[in-house]
DNA sequence: AGTGCGGCCTGTCCGC
DNA sequence: TGCGGACAGGCCGCAC
């Protein structure tokens, strides 16, 4: 499900709910997640106070009083307030429950999300510790991703999807990013021009930030908190769009797999 | 070291 | 209506 935009919004949804609150219980219906979920966790988290929901790229960390909660929503994965005691619907797998009665619950069809618990600085877990800087750390500009991609031979697609070079950036955003930058998806990442790489760098968090501020993208299930549908999928201007019409020429909007990956582009409008 | 692929899962949709 | 296959917003682990 989420990219970057959506792990934020749940973020900024769930805070308010859980920042301050005391674990009472928690129920792991299904451990089996992307990792198994720890067998002890329930033990590790009751009698904890929740301090402060972070993110790092689409992790989402649970600061807590002992440690960090290491939660990632994987394809399908969201987090729901529910009153506690409510009845579980199916892939429902995990519930945190508050001392105050309120309850968040993980609901993930495909299972490929995560709950870990880490003692320690949740950044040196081997899972966060090689993830590359946030797209809009002041780091992560032009030269950056210049200087990283050379002797790259790789598309420039999955080369800006790799979270050891820059995070939050999944298959839709890619696409948008390289349509804003006017850069075709399948340039050589190592061959493009540090002028071409400040304006790719200056559509990534462009399109993050707006997507952010339309509560992300639902292409199919995704909510957030109050359950409603993120809205930036009305502002996709070639994700999912195949054969539509380019919003610059007018010309169709093309598709093909690059990396194993739906990719949409405008072969007029994006050059290598 | 960088690259490409299989695999993990369930649900949905499309063509036959 | 049923069935097989492809595909879906992620990402690890493995061969090369």
């Amino acid at each position: 499900m989420p990219e970057l935009p959506e792990v934020e919004t749940t973020r900024r949804g769930i805070a308010p709910l859980v920042t301050g609150k005391t674990i009472a219980r928690v129920v792991v219906r299904v451990p089996s997640l992307r990792w198994p979920v720890p067998a002890d966790l329930a033990r590790t988290l009751v009698g904890q106070t929740v301090l402060a929901v972070e993110r790092r790229a689409k992790y989402l960390l649970l600061r807590c009083s002992g440690g960090h909660l290491i939660i990632h929503l994987g394809m399908t994965g969201h987090l729901r307030p529910v009153l506690a005691g409510a009845p579980a619907r199916k892939h429902d797998h995990i519930d945190l429950e508050f001392t105050d009665g309120s309850c968040l619950r993980f609901h993930d069809p495909r299972r490929f999300g995560a709950f870990l618990w880490t003692p320690d600085d949740p950044h040196l877990h081997p899972l966060l510790v090689e993830l590359g800087p946030e797209p809009f750390a002041v780091e992560m500009d032009g030269a950056y991703l210049h200087r990283r991609s050379r002797r790259r031979r790789a598309a420039v697609k999955p080369f800006i999807m790799d979270q050891s070079v820059v995070v939050g950036i999944g298959n839709i955003y890619a696409s948008e990013a390289l349509f804003r930058a006017g850069i075709h998806p399948g340039a050589e990442a190592g061959r493009l021009s540090l002028p071409r790489y400040e304006r790719l760098a200056w559509a990534i968090r462009e399109v993050l930030d707006q997507a952010i501020a339309a509560g992300g993208t639902t292409i199919r299930d995704f909510a957030n908190t109050e359950g409603n549908p993120g809205y930036f999928a009305l502002q996709l201007q070639v994700y999912g769009r195949e054969g539509e019409t380019c919003p610059h020429c007018d010309r169709p909007i093309k598709t093909e797999r690059l990396g194993g990956r739906s990719t949409y582009y405008c072969s007029h409008c994006q050059k290598k």
